[in-house]
DNA sequence: AATGAATGAGGTTTCATTCAT
DNA sequence: GATGAATGAAACCTCATTCAT
C-alpha cells in the first residue's frame, strides 16, 4: 500500500487525529524514516492527498466537457458537469475531501496547495463563463461574477453535504436531477420536470 | 476578555493550530486553571464557541421568520431568511465557523456540540417544506426531502463561501438578490429581474 | 458529614487518586476554604485519619487487656487480642488502612503521624513481652525481640490480609481459631484443636 | 542503566512522589519520548517493576522447592521455602514491593500486573496444600484454605515487615529460625529449639 | 535508499493552596 | 469564620522529525 494510500485509508477509518506520519509509514508498510525520504513533511503528505483528489476530480470535469461544449446544447453540458462533480471514482474521495479540508487552513500558503474550493472555482469559473454569454444573452445583464459565485458554490455546497451525516436517504440520481433543475432554472433555462 | 473571546481571537488572527488552552487562558487574561474551571476539556471550549454562532444565527433566522410567513409571499419570506442567514452582527463568525468546521468531525457525540450542518438542517427543513407545500402544489411531483437537501446545501455553500479567499470582490447585495433568484427560480417562483 | 469522614467515604468508595482537598471539602458540605482552616494540608488529612484509625484499634486492644492479664490465662488473653484487633466496630477501618498505608511513606517525619506498623509494635510490644516472659520461661532461651517481631507482623499481615481480594471466601471465626491456635503454638501453648 | 532500574533507584532513594515520568527518563539517561516507546504509560512502568520483582522471588521459591518437596522431610522443605523468601539478590527488592504496592490498588485490573499477594498465594497455596495434606492428617480437621491463609499472610507480614523502620535490629538468622518454628509448630510439627 | 530508535518541544490537564470578599 | 474563584507548578503524554547505521 502506498503512503497515500495509507494516510487516505486512515483518515477514513480512524479519523484526521490518527492520522500521524507514525501510523502512516507503519500502515504503508515503510519505515518513518522512508515516509521522510519521499515528502519533506506531513503538511505535504497532505496537500498531496487533497491536490490527488481533486486533481482526479478536475480530470473527470474537464474530460466531460472537452469537444462537447460548443456543439451540445447548454442543458446537456450542465448535465455532464453535474455528473462530473457527483460520480466518484473513488466513492470516499469526497468523504475524504471533506475530512481534510480543516487542515488545508493549517497549509502555509507557500506549499503546494491546491486548495479544493480554489480548485474547482479556478477551473469551472472560464468554463461557466463563456458557457452563460454565449447561450443565455439575458445574463449579461446581471453581475456575472456574483452569478458564478453562486454557481459554484451552491454546487460544492450540495456536493460536500453529501458527506454529512443529514445526507442519509438521499438517492443519487433524484439528486442530479435536482440540481440540473437548480442550475438551469438559476440561469433561466426550463427543464423537463417543472 | 472572555475566555470565549479568547479563543474566537486566537482562531480568527492565527489559525486553529494557535488555538491551544495556555495561549487562550493567556489571551483571556486568565490562568490556565481558571480555564479547567469554566471548560472541561479543549473540546469543549470548541463545541461551546461553534454552539454559541450557530445559535446565534439560528435567532436571527427565527425571528425574521417569526409571524410573518404566513401572511406574507413566499418571494418575501425567502428574502427574510436569505437576509438572516447573511447578515451577521459579528462579522466575523461565519469565518470562524468555517475555521471551526472541520473539529466537529474530532468531537464526540456525545459532547453538547449542535453541528452547524444539522442545526441549519434541522431548523430550516420544517419551515421550508411548510412554505413549499402550502404554496407551490408542483413541487409536490418532487421528492421533498431532495428539494429540501439541495436547497439548503446550495444556500450553506453560499453562505461558507464567503469567507474563502475567492469571494473578496463579491458585493453583499448583489449576492442577496442572486440567492434570492437561485431559490425562487429553483421553486418555480418568477422574480424582478430575469 | 464531617471532613474527616468525607475522606475516608471518598478513599473507600472511589479510591485513594479521587480523594483530593476539592472533593473531600465538597462531600464534607463544606467550601475548601474552610477545610484549609481546619488542616494546614493534606497531609494531615491522611495522617489525622489514619491515627484515627490506629487510636480507635489501640483503644479496643488496650480495653480487651486492661485488668485481665494478670488474672486470665495466658490464651485468653491472646484471644482479646485477637478479637480485638479483627474485630472492628467500624468493618471498612481496616481497609481503609491498607489504602491509606501508602500515603505514610510520603508523609514528612515531622507530620504527626503514627504509623500503623509503629502504634501496632509500640502499644503490643510491651504487653506481649511481658506476658511471655511472666508465662513461658522457655521463651527467655530465645531473641524476645525477634519473636516479638515475628508475632506482630504475622498477625498485623494476616490482618491487613483480610482487605485484600483473595480473602472472600474466609470466615472471621475460623481466622480468629486459627490465628489463636498459630500464636499460642508459636509460643508453645496447647490449643483446643489439635 | 535501563528505565526499569531508573525508576527502582528513585522510589527507593526518593519516594514515590518523586519518581515521576520526567525524572525516570531524566536518571536512565534517556529522553521522555523513549520512555514512551517502551511504555505505554507511567502505570505500566510500575506494574513491570512489580512483576519482575515478584517473579524474580517466585522463581527463586520455586527453585527451591523443585525436586525436593517429595524426598525431603517437611521441615527441610519449609525451611527452603522461608530461605527463598527472605533471602534477596538485590537486596532492595522486597524494600521496592513495600513501596509500590500501594500503587496495585491504582493500577487497573486490565493491566498486566501480577500484584504480589496473589502471586504469593496463587504459587504458595497449592505447594503447601499439598504438603500438609500429604505430611499431617490431623490437619485435615481444620479448615484448609484458612489455615494456607493465615500461613501465607503471616510469612507475608514478617517479609513485608522487614522493610519497615521497626526492623532494624533484627538479625536475619534469627528471624529465619523464628519463621520455620512458627509455620512448623503452627502445623504440629516439633524444631529443634523448644 | 531504507531503517527505526531516539528526540524534545509543546500540548492537555490536575490539584494543592491562597486570598480577597 | 466561611467562601470559592483563581492560581500555576508540575504531571502526563504525543508526534513530527532527525540521524546514525
Amino acid at each position: 500500500m502506498s503512503i497515500m494510500q495509507a494516510a487516505a485509508h486512515i483518515v477514513l477509518s480512524s479519523g484526521i487525529e490518527c492520522a500521524n506520519t507514525n501510523a502512516i509509514a507503519k500502515r504503508a508498510g515503510v519505515s518513518i524514516g522512508t515516509l521522510y525520504q519521499y515528502y519533506t513533511d506531513k503538511d505535504e503528505i497532505v496537500a498531496d492527498l487533497l491536490t490527488e483528489i481533486v486533481e482526479k476530480r478536475q480530470g473527470r470535469i474537464r474530460s466531460a466537457l472537452d469537444m462537447k461544449v460548443l456543439t451540445g446544447s447548454v442543458s446537456d453540458s450542465v448535465s455532464r458537469v453535474v455528473d462530473a462533480i457527483l460520480d466518484s471514482e473513488n466513492e470516499q474521495d469526497s468523504h475524504l475531501e471533506v475530512l481534510l479540508l480543516p487542515l488545508v487552513f493549517r497549509l502555509g500558503s507557500e506549499k503546494k496547495v491546491v486548495a479544493t474550493t480554489e480548485a474547482m472555482e479556478g477551473f469551472l469559473k472560464p468554463v461557466l463563463k463563456a458557457l452563460m454569454v454565449v447561450s443565455n444573452p439575458k445574463l449579461l445583464k446581471r453581475d456575472l461574477d456574483t452569478v458564478i459565485f453562486v454557481l459554484i458554490h451552491a454546487i460544492r455546497g450540495v456536493f460536500l453535504g453529501l458527506c454529512l451525516p443529514g445526507a442519509k436517504g438521499i438517492s443519487k440520481k433524484k439528486l442530479k436531477d435536482e440540481l440540473n433543475h437548480l442550475i438551469l432554472h438559476y440561469l433561466n433555462y426550463k427543464t423537463g420536470h417543472s
